[in-house]
RNA sequence: GCCGAAGUGGCGGAACAGGCAGACGCACACGACUCAAAAUCGUGCGCCCUCCGGGCAUGUGGGUUCGACUCCCACCUUCGGCACCA
């Protein structure tokens, strides 16, 4: 043995557990399963950072589980879809499956050098065909149960991508992907009805114990569930019509002194047709609708509103009120149209303010008289109903139950449920995606194409002299199909599926990679599922971890899963930054897990990349915290070497004294540690800091010892390599072998510690006075609270400090410390 | 604006259930080895003082407690999410 070498150990141990296939899993009943999962990636061709701390997370929890005897699944795949593989297409000229298969292949070479121990013969493929057909199978599975359907709305457009986008992917009315301003369109595109998911997306949330508290409150927060009322106003101008209006405050009806349209409000053509208005309103109407989401809805935005000449009639005072078109309305949330209640809402009280509409107090604080031309902002707490008709003197929170109650009974309005979750917008208008198998037929009308016909393939030659890959509605021969019903001249459906869409079942396929008759097996998901610990970044907690649980949930409804939820537990994992930004290459900050795997080898890597921080927390990336990593796994490296060379030599001092016993106790101490934050904590840190305070223990025995006992050195030396193996594979299965021990180090047993190691005879503790510490006293382990507090009185600082003084409490916490409160 | 997380040495971070603040690592200083350097090994390392001792220290100010990084109240700062959702 020489030097430390990583790159030849490690491509010594890696091409042998490839061709060993080292890491498949069987399923097997007879076994606890154990499912890790890492969020699996885009084939970028680019590893950065962030990729390599989530599957250094991940290997470090599926070595360990199965050195713990679980019967560990452990795939990879890629999220092969999506626009990226078309830009480089146009810009190389190359074929984006031709691009996609070479990064992958790129990729997962660099996967591998990492070390990760993964199960390939699992491996997936979003892009490929064998894998699509599938998504689209639950596209047609959707379909079948209603929750697929195409409707015309307005929806965000993203100029720059050609596409459209979910209300997910917009982020501050900027395109998640591309950061630019996102455009309302009025198309008609395919939907899933998340919608109806809603409640039990949100009430499920309570499952998932081991889910971070922000995310769960991140999708709470997306699914916007608010209780209230429908309440219908008729119109005076027009008796058949009426405006139905939602609204969180039944209690403040009698308040309302406006109504205000969404300029998309179906109802706005008609109030102001042949008016003088007219003209004047459906110019703001296609004004607004133009704006951009961000233009739109923007703070700085004034709220305005225009009036369309109509008056609705308040259902229960029957007062009249101007009708109103305004900007700040939405017609995708509610009814589209919003009742005025100035007083007692913060937008209605500015927009009554700039527009010169009344204000009424409806609803009067405890001990105050608001006063319409005093207030200066909406009162919006809770207090008592005024100027309400019957209800005047009723607690307004036991208003909105009486009113709504009212209205149920006199059919003017009933109790509802609203959320701000929308539907899913999943058409996309780009080519590098799965086709949506449905086909269009001037006589059958929409007709999803057979699942015998399924997939409906990518074409794979496409135009690569524009600046866009086309869209497949440039592709006549795509287009161009039979009805399945009719057998007459039919087209195809050009749009593909939303990405994410692929990525809201692949844990699934994942069971059965490579079954021809149906996304999976069901008895294979039956087992595996679900993931028993998934992993991935924050960014994900509305978008893909939102999608998958819809997904599973449907698929559950379906009788395919009997998974409720798809993730037990969740770890969301910090972003990587150096020199306190984001790692870009216009900051030149950038470190790549090439570089570091060329210079320090993947175990100081994955190593250091553990230790600098929580994984849940953000790690700042320092050159010479990952020397520091190194040459720690150097110290572990010499120690072996020389230690295999001592044992060659003699036999050492079969004597067990003080010392052997005392090193014994670090090794079981450190065992319990490790464990413990792996386990139950995923402090990888600590765990590590833990494996070096071990090394050191080892060091100072060697340095403290001239005799030293072989069989304790050779003992504590091999529970240090099965700590570390978990962390650091290459190197902990090359000392292994080095020490002459049999097997692979992931085929062993994970070292269990012996509680009676632990015990000490006698312990130090602390003496205080008043909360000081004062002096440290060595006391019998047993030592009951008397004799604890009667050896502190006797040390003899102690002493000096209590003469003239009166003890007038004591406290003694056995193993800890002793507190004298003293007075005088 | 609303919701959430976090503030601990020069730095990354420890402190599991209120009990010795700063584990482990980095940086730094000194010593050993060396002709020298690197590597390695060892020692020290929160701040301050009148330095055998003591005081002050976990964002700030209060509180509870024998005892608070930890619990409670108020505030400040940073980061993240939502952003006219009626």
């Amino acid at each position: 043995m020489s030097g430390y070498n990583p790159a030849e150990i490690e491509e010594r141990w890696q091409s042998k557990w490839l061709t060993e296939d080292a890491f498949r899993s069987e399923k097997d009943p007879s076994r606890e399963k154990y499912y890790v999962l890492e969020m699996f990636p885009y084939p970028s061709g680019k590893l950065h950072m962030g990729h390599m701390r989530v599957y250094s997370i991940g290997d470090v929890l599926a070595r360990f589980l199965r050195m713990r005897g679980y019967n560990v699944i452990h795939p990879m795949g890629w999220d092969a879809f999506g626009l990226p593989a078309e830009n480089a297409a146009i810009e190389n000229k190359v074929n984006p499956s031709v691009w996609t298969a070479q990064n992958i292949e790129h990729m997962k070479k660099q996967q591998n050098r990492l070390g990760v121990s993964y199960d390939w013969k699992r491996e997936v493929n979003t892009s490929a065909p064998d894998y699509y057909r599938w998504s689209q199978w639950l596209f047609l599975l959707m379909h079948e149960r209603d929750l697929a359907y195409k409707k015309k709305a307005g929806v965000n457009w993203c100029n720059d991508c050609e596409t459209v986008l979910a209300n997910e992917q917009v982020e501050k009315g900027l395109c998640w992907r591309c950061s630019s301003v996102v455009e309302t369109r009025e198309l008609e595109q395919w939907f899933l009805k998340i919608t109806d998911y809603a409640e039990r997306l949100l009430n499920d949330l309570n499952l998932l114990e081991d889910w971070p508290e922000r995310v769960k409150i991140m999708q709470q927060h997306w699914i916007g569930r608010s209780e209230g009322a429908e309440i219908s106003f008729k119109i005076r101008e027009f008796p058949e019509e009426e405006i139905r209006t939602f609204t969180t405050r039944p209690d403040t009806l009698y308040g309302v002194t406006y109504m205000v349209l969404a300029p998309e409000h179906p109802l706005v053509n008609k109030l102001v047709e042949g008016t003088e208005r007219e003209q004047e309103v459906l110019q703001f109407v296609s004004k607004v609708r133009q704006e951009s989401e961000i233009d739109r809805t923007s703070e700085e935005a004034p709220k305005v509103g225009l009036f369309t000449g109509s008056h609705a009639v308040n259902p229960v005072s029957g007062e009249e009120v101007p009708i109103l078109v305004g900007n700040y309305v939405l017609i995708s949330y509610g009814t589209g149209a919003v009742m005025g209640v100035p007083a007692h809402d913060h937008r209605d009280f500015l927009f009554a303010k700039k527009h010169g509409l009344p204000i009424r107090v409806v609803i009067q604080p405890e001990g105050e008289n608001l006063a319409e031309e005093t207030m200066e902002e909406a009162y919006v707490d809770p207090g008592v109903m005024v100027n309400s008709g019957p209800f005047d003197g009723t607690d307004s929170l036991e208003g909105i139950g009486k009113v709504t109650a009212h209205l149920e009974k006199e059919g003017l309005g009933s109790y509802r449920i609203t959320y701000r979750l929308r539907d899913w917008l999943i058409s996309r208008q780009r080519y590098w995606g799965a086709p949506i198998p449905i086909i269009y037929c001037d006589h059958c009308g929409t007709v999803p194409v057979p699942e015998e016909e399924l997939p409906v393939e990518l074409p794979l030659e496409v135009e690569l002299s524009g600046n866009r890959v086309p869209s497949l509605a440039h592709i006549p021969e795509f287009i161009q199909t039979s009805c399945p019903l009719c057998g007459g001249a039919a087209r195809r459906e050009t749009d593909t599926m939303d990405t994410f869409i692929c990525s809201s079942w692949y844990f699934m396929r994942f069971a059965s990679p490579d079954y021809t008759e149906g996304p999976f097996r069901a008895e294979d998901v039956d087992y595996w599922m679900p993931v028993d610990q998934y992993i991935g970044g924050i960014e994900h907690a509305v978008l893909h971890l939102l999608y998958a649980r819809f997904f599973t949930k449907v698929l559950y409804d379906a009788g395919m899963t009997g998974a409720i939820e798809p993730f037990s537990r969740l770890l969301a994992q910090g972003m990587v930054y150096k020199d306190g930004a984001k790692m870009s290459k216009s900051k030149g900050n950038v470190v790549t897990p090439d570089e570091i795997v060329e210079k320090y080898g993947a175990d100081t890597g994955r190593l250091f990349i553990l230790f600098a921080a929580p994984p849940e927390k953000d790690l700042d990336w320092s050159d010479q915290g990952v020397e520091g990593c190194h040459r720690f796994l150097r110290r572990i490296w010499r120690l072996i070497d020389e230690c295999t060379a001592q044992f060659a030599a003699g036999n050492g001092s079969p004597a067990i004294g003080e010392a052997e016993t005392e090193l014994q106790r670090s090794a079981h101490g450190a065992i319990k540690k490790v464990s413990f934050d792996i386990e139950e904590r995923f402090n990888f840190n600590t765990a590590i800091s833990a494996i070096m305070e071990l090394v050191n223990a080892l060091y100072a025995y060697r340095q403290s010892q001239a005799e030293q006992n072989y069989a304790v050195l050779q003992e504590v030396l091999e529970q240090t390599i099965l700590l570390l193996a978990p962390f650091a594979p290459h190197l902990a299965e090359e000392a292994w072998s080095v020490l002459g021990l049999q097997g692979s180090v992931h085929e062993q047993k994970w070292p269990s510690y012996d509680p009676q190691m632990l015990v000490v005879e006698e312990v130090e503790i602390v003496a205080q006075i008043n909360g000081k510490v004062r002096g440290r006293i060595t006391v019998p382990a047993e030592c009951s609270e008397e004799e604890l507090i009667a050896a502190a009185m006797e040390n003899d600082r102690v002493k000096e400090l209590l003469e003239g003084k009166e003890v007038v409490k004591t406290i003694a916490v056995p193993g800890r410390l002793v507190n004298l409160v003293v007075r005088g």
